[in-house]
DNA sequence: GTCTTGCGTAAGTACCTGCTAACGTAAGCG
DNA sequence: CGCTTACGTTAGCAGGTACTTACGCAAGAC
């Protein structure tokens, strides 16, 4: 989640989400900053198992973990779901007067 | 995002996400810290909308700001949904012999 | 008024991080 | 062999950040 946090990340993991991408076709949507930082980015999603790389002849193409992913997005999941349930554990808890005889 | 990248934040938002919480009760949760590292924690979520500050007395209270979760929760949805998207996009543009007649 | 409680804030520090520049390396071409 | 391409890696730096310590400040209690 962290990882992610940092916006040119999050955007690496959109570009190389549905096509597999090489590291110079990624850097060419950051004008601003030098293949290098972007190699460095690569290494860290790499790192966090969000990105994964596949060898051709010189090229190193990139493309998006979907199971990493997955369960990142499970986790969030289980972020908000278990914070309404327990939004609803403290209203039947605060509220007992109703169903109570 | 990068606000709840921090644990500590993160565990934070879950604490008071149903219940209203004091400073020093959130601080009781984390007894590797002192209380002045918690309310600059607290100083960042609230900064950044993610919890609301209630004052009773001498007490500040502290509750999620459901309404900016939402949102948060709709984009980080939008990110895997758009994604999603874009994969069945491509699958349909390279896979067209099948239905090409 | 003084004292305590509950909290934010300021200053200082150690650490982390994102970046650039320069270098190293493997693959392919001649 | 040298040369280029497409990368990763290292060193170093500027800025950010999470933390502690110390202080400030409002609300009650007395």
């Amino acid at each position: 989640m962290k990882t992610l946090g940092e916006p040119k990340r999050c955007e690496i993991v959109r570009l190389v989400w549905s096509e597999e991408l090489a590291a110079a076709e990624i850097a060419a949507h950051f004008p601003d900053v030098t293949r290098s930082a972007i190699s460095q980015h690569l290494g860290v999603l790499r790192n966090a198992g969000l990105v994964t790389e596949r060898r051709d002849g010189v090229r190193r193409l990139y493309s998006a973990n979907q199971a990493e992913l997955e369960r990142l997005r499970a986790f969030l999941d289980s972020f908000w779901s278990d914070s309404l349930v327990r939004l609803r554990d403290l209203a039947e808890s605060s509220e007992p007067a109703k169903e109570t005889s």
